[in-house]
DNA sequence: GCCGTTTTCGGCCCGACTGTTTTCAGTCG
């Protein structure tokens, strides 16, 4: 979710609109919070988490639909949002309401949040009879005795709180993805080879490919017979620095990184990133991590109810239930069945059958949902009417054009970064090294660059009379500086294949608001040798946020000049430490039509390997392999980029 | 706070787990 800050998103000077899509999105998603805070009706709450999702993914313009009233028309907005958020546009002020409970509500509350056991109603109790307002008085207060006496907690709840905000204070709960699955793929099949195991999967945020995952949910067909001797075997693996819990049907526990037998080595990282996640340091917090894991063990016939319910997303769930609802069945983890007095594994017994999770859409009516699709963003709808997207998947790529070499900060030749893209079996390869403003990345200077332009096409003309289906592309990485301006001069850009502009001046870039940003990116795009737009925020995954544009006006601008044959690609940053474009806009991208290129921005040999996280999202975005530029030929590539 | 053709009230997805209770509230996914 957008934000960060905890104060509402301050008015653009020039409106209307005073506020954008993500400023209005995140505003109620902080008002969703607060709400909660303060005790308010759960369903009220959620209406304002639903109207955040719904404006945060919309792809209309907001200022548009607030001027002729048709925001009132969406599903979701009625007459108080619908007017608070005119209000808010049209006019450049929050409401009252929103202003006083944003003032009255410590900061340390919402902190409070992520201790795991403590929600909202606990919080407020605390608050009120122990004047509690942060993390560290709710330390303060559990150490000198003072929560346990009160109604609804005891000693347990007390040390369970003292253990929560231990580990909050260790390690932010969620992980980025390449290491979720890596500790996902490596219990897993330690788990599958157990005795007793019919089967198991993995699910919940790793399955569906989030760009971080919070815990790891595995599902496990056993036997009840069995469970006993299964539970003890899972304790019994190596790599479980502590068992949380142990019942009838589930085990949790948490996995650290004597996991991995080679131990556990982070890739090579450019500058830039290490400089958002905090340097050295973070790679201690690294080694040190643990992942929570939680292994559900279901009878063989109801897998995959279980599984389907335990890969979600919540919203997906909700959406599949109230489709079992319009045909008068219930649908819950054990099974879709007529509503029933029976409860459980004893009302699954009139469930109706599925194998494998395509029955379960099936008896609804609906095609297989692929499992990183299912967030509740238009999955429903297209499942339901059969239009579901023909998803790429790593088989589809035959080059990437944004990768380093020697000459800037990469860590491989030219030489050898062709080598091990021919070896992953592509057709081409596009080298994009810094450009000179970049000195902390060995930005290469325009006669090192069109030298090494030179040498690809020596190589290119030897592949050529050699018959070898491989071509290199010559591009720059170039900074965007003051005013949308790229870093060499025309006659310079105008010899190489492609220009990759990418902002690297964050201080600069985070400290201006959204429309000069825009605008300077939008001068950028306007430039002829720009041909791709690198990592579009500029966010970092667990390090720092992107600085604010607004994509959707990008996107839409790059449209329009592709529609009058002018290439313009948006870039989806294959870094899991980037995942930039976020799989939300791909969608957008898509929809507009314009292409996205997938890139894994590789300072490495090993690093070309990232594409697989950015062919993850783009799946997770909808793209098909027509969407990506990665799936052209060599030919089509270079007819593509030279005409 | 939103929704709706049995519309202006009474619903809103569902179940497990935990720790606190003596029949349940809060939290979580």
């Amino acid at each position: 979710m957008a934000g960060g800050s905890w104060r509402l998103p301050k008015a653009r000077p020039n409106g209307p609109p005073y506020f954008s899509r993500n400023q209005v999105s995140s505003a109620l998603h902080q008002m969703a919070v607060l709400l909660e805070l303060s005790g308010a009706n759960m369903f009220r709450t959620r209406s304002y988490q639903n109207g955040s999702r719904l404006i945060g993914s919309l792809s209309q313009d907001l200022g548009e639909l607030v001027a002729s009233g048709e925001l009132f028309d969406l599903k979701g907005i009625g007459k108080g949002l619908g007017s608070a958020i005119s209000q808010a546009v049209g006019e450049g002020r929050w409401p009252e309401d929103w202003i006083r409970l944003h003032d009255e509500t410590p900061e340390g509350l919402i902190e409070m949040l992520g201790i795991p056991g403590v929600g909202p109603k606990k919080i407020k109790m605390l608050n009120e009879e122990l004047g509690v307002e942060s993390v560290a008085d709710l330390q303060e207060s559990c150490v000198k005795n003072e929560v346990a006496p009160l109604k609804g907690f005891g000693a347990k709840s007390q040390q369970r709180i003292l253990d929560g905000i231990d580990l909050l204070a260790r390690f932010s709960a969620r992980r980025r993805i390449d290491i979720g699955l890596r500790y996902g793929h490596t219990f897993l099949s330690m788990v599958e080879g157990l005795d007793g195991i019919m089967k198991a999967e993995l699910a919940g945020s790793a399955r569906r490919r989030r760009e971080t995952i919070g815990d790891l949910d595995i599902v496990a067909a056993v036997q009840p017979d069995d469970v006993e001797e299964v539970t003890k075997a899972i304790l019994s693996l190596k790599g479980i620095a502590d068992v949380k819990g142990a019942g009838d049907s589930k085990v949790s526990v948490i996995l650290d990184t004597s996991i991995f037998d080679g131990g556990f080595a982070l890739g090579h990282l450019d500058a830039n990133v290490l400089d958002a996640i905090g340097g050295e340091d973070y790679e201690q917090l690294e080694s040190g991590g643990t992942m929570d894991a939680q292994i559900r063990m279901v009878p063989p016939h109801v897998f995959a109810f279980t599984l389907a319910y335990f890969t979600g997303s919540k919203e997906h769930n909700i959406r599949m239930r109230q489709a079992a609802q319009d045909r008068g069945l219930k649908l819950n983890e054990f099974g879709l069945m007529p509503e029933t007095e029976l409860t459980g594994l004893e009302a699954a017994a009139t469930s109706l059958p599925a194998t494998d999770e395509a029955d379960i859409y099936r008896h609804l009516g609906m095609e297989y949902v692929t499992p990183e699709l299912r967030e509740d963003m238009g999955e429903i709808e297209a499942s339901l009417t059969a239009n579901l997207p023909n998803l790429m998947d790593l088989s589809d790529i035959r080059g990437s054009l944004h990768n380093h070499t020697l000459l800037s900060d990469g860590e491989a030749s030219l030489e050898q970064m062709a080598a091990a893209a021919q070896k992953l079996g592509w057709s081409w390869l596009g080298i994009a090294d810094h450009s000179p403003t970049l000195q902390v990345a060995h930005g290469a200077s325009a006669e090192d660059l069109l030298s090494q332009h030179e040498t690809m096409q020596k190589y290119n003309k030897e592949w050529a009379d050699d018959g070898v289906d491989f071509r290199l592309f010559s591009g720059v990485e170039s900074d965007i500086l003051e005013d949308g301006k790229l870093d060499h001069p025309d006659d310079v850009l105008s010899q190489i294949d492609y220009v990759v502009a990418s902002v690297h001046a964050m201080g600069r870039w985070r400290s201006r608001d959204e429309s000069q940003n825009t605008e300077d990116l939008l001068k950028c795009l306007d430039h002829p040798a720009t041909t791709v737009l690198g990592h579009p925020t500029g966010r970092i995954l667990q390090g720092r946020e992107g600085y604010e544009i607004d994509l959707h006006t990008i996107l839409e601008s790059m449209a329009e000049q592709n529609s009058n044959g002018i290439l313009k690609a948006v870039e989806l940053n294959a870094s899991p430490y980037r995942l930039d474009l976020d799989w939300r806009l791909c969608k957008r991208a898509k929809e507009l039509g314009v292409p996205v290129v997938i890139n894994p921005d590789a300072h490495s040999i090993k690093g070309l390997g990232d594409i697989d996280y950015g062919v993850m999202i783009a799946r997770k975005g909808w793209l098909e392999s027509g969407d990506v530029l990665n799936s052209l030929s060599a030919d089509e590539m270079n007819h593509r980029l030279l005409g």
